[in-house]
DNA sequence: CGTCGATCTGGGATCGTTGCCACAGGCTTG
DNA sequence: CAAGCCTGTGGCAACGATCCCAGATCGACG
């Protein structure tokens, strides 16, 4: 359609409004009008400048526009990693929706450190992002945020849900009834193996499943939960040491897809038959999980959905900054696949 | 250490350079030199800017710095799908070198469109990004975006080689490699699972794969080539219908991991197995490929490393933009797994 | 003592936009 | 025909930073 390079190749500065101002024979003010659609320009004049533009190229100055206009069109997500799929997908989720909206998405891996996570806000706040999703280690990051006046949505883990929007699943409920499905196979002896405890999802999940122990009146043994880094090399040491044990669990529920891998490998490192020897469940579904014999019965969250309900909640936050904080729930479903069953190897 | 909330929780406004030079009794002149740290500015008007500017949480507007200075410190990036691993990886390893660098990214996934590339393009044409990364799907964007003065680095794929800095791997070396690997078993009909050879690396990956041949004295058979859309549906399917045929390849290349997913996917739907029935190897290393039973035999090239020496590049670029443009090619290894076999089942 | 250089400071133009305002015609209306 | 309105246009002051330049102060040196 129209010719992007702007017949311009030759020419060594970037086109600016003043340019298709004189090239038009026009004030920057009516050439301004024209381009923008707002306020009185002549049919003829209008045709006049857009012409202009055209012929040279011209792309107005984002920046120059959001410092007169004291708006942006810019948003700032901030995820832990982005080689970990569940983030890559909840940033094209985010990515994806606001592009939707006109939105230019600046994206930072903080590799879950806290000081990453605050100087990237603090880059946020520089270029004065309209609003800004994280993937929070803590609550300085939005509270931080918050007090310079930029909308925040809270994803996946929330710290601020008094102040602070948040899209989330809910961990507890889902954790609960992957355990009551262990439990209803007749396994009695559970492990759990979890990064943290400290985050609202590590905090929530591990609740989910020590109460659907307690419901089941089983006493909760701490020998059974594993703290363990979130990489899966740390998780599959962890593992082995537990699981080399004399007496071990029947079966092991990882509290996301790093720690199930670590979980995976550590079982058949120990020559482990899955189910016969051991159950395993996951929070988190991942591309292997359903390729590796047996499947991996597993908690799927929609990401992308994630990504784009915050999005989303983002814009409608920024068009109205003094609505009350709301807090959307998305569902997660349990795919059941090969690797639940019975305890003690009746296949 | 600095209380980031900057105890202005109850301001309403940003704070703005001239809001520190009223509270530290300076011009705003002396208070921009201060907080830079260029140009003369006495030892006890420097501690008073920074406390004041400290006390207000000031933070820079780094765009109207940008529309002073008339340079950029963030730089676009274009890749086609963020859901695929090796664009997260490739983001990832970007993203990471920008921070360090000092350099915002932004992020756009194009989902493989055209259109969608050339808007991004705009997009960041807009916002005068100080330079761009981009998977390109055709010339159209780098030469947009070079005839905009905007330094360009192709990576993955590279469509102008004369005009250009690109970040590349040797497809067509280690294409034919991979090759010479199971014609060395024994494999006589070997079948090529491809989305795409109009873009360099579908190109050379397909070149590798028939020089291969050739030198084998082999003649190539167009009828064992597919070519599938490059989502893992579309490619099972097609392989499906290849393998469902009476005569059919003893191994199979696939030209990335979504299409070895696909051909993985199709094997197991006809009950075929690897490598007794079919040897298997794959452009790209996904996680999956060392988890199933047997590890798929795979081109590993390390994405973050390319990200990497990407924005390296692009910032060498910008900081001398008439320097001859440059073509880095990186290595990528063979990993040998189970899935490839001498022909016949001669396990 | 006058001049020079070094140090320090503030005024003001500028980057590329937008939007308020004033103004100039031409038209309708009482 | 004066008053009012609608249309179309250009001038100019912002937005928040930087940086050139002029001026001021002070010590040193010929």
């Amino acid at each position: 359609m129209s010719d992007l390079a702007g017949r311009n190749g030759n020419r060594n500065r970037r086109a600016t409004l003043k340019d298709v101002a004189l090239a038009s024979g026009l004030s920057q003010s009516t050439t301004s009008r024209a381009l923008s659609g707002e306020g009185y320009v002549a049919e003829a004049a209008r045709q006049r400048v857009l012409a202009a533009a055209e012929q040279l190229g011209y792309v107005p100055h984002a920046m120059a526009r959001s410092l007169r206009k004291q708006v942006s069109r810019s948003v700032g997500v901030l995820v832990s990693d982005l080689r970990n799929p569940f983030y890559a997908d909840l940033a094209a989720g985010i990515g994806a929706q606001a592009r939707a909206r006109g939105y230019t998405m600046m994206l930072v891996a903080d590799q879950g450190l806290e000081e990453e996570q605050l100087s990237a806000a603090q880059a946020f706040v520089g270029t004065r992002a309209a609003g800004v999703i994280v993937t929070p280690l803590s609550a300085a990051v939005p509270q931080y945020l918050l007090s310079q006046q930029i909308p925040v949505v809270e994803v996946d883990r929330h710290f601020l849900p008094q102040a602070c929007d948040s899209v989330t699943i809910d961990n507890e409920t889902v954790a609960r009834r992957i355990t009551e499905h262990l439990l209803s196979l007749g396994h009695r002896s559970i492990g759990l193996l979890i990064d943290e405890t400290a985050w609202t999802t590590g905090e929530a999940r591990m609740a989910g499943y020590t109460h659907a122990l307690e419901d089941a009146g089983l006493e909760v043994d701490r020998g059974l939960i594993i703290a363990a880094g979130s990489d899966v090399t740390a998780a599959r040491a962890a593992v082995v040491d537990m699981l080399a044990r004399r007496v071990r669990p029947t079966a092991m529920f990882a509290a996301n897809n790093l720690l199930a891998e670590g979980l995976w490998r550590a079982a058949h490192a120990l020559g482990l038959r899955i189910p016969e020897d051991l159950s395993i469940v996951s929070f988190d579904d991942a591309e292997w999980m359903s390729m590796v014999e047996p499947g991996i019965t597993a908690i799927a969250q929609d990401a992308v959905a994630l990504g784009e309900a915050a999005m989303d909640q983002l814009l409608d936050r920024i068009a109205d900054p003094d609505a009350p904080p709301a807090g959307i729930v998305l569902e997660a479903r349990i795919v059941p696949r090969g690797s639940t069953a019975a305890p003690g190897g009746s296949h």
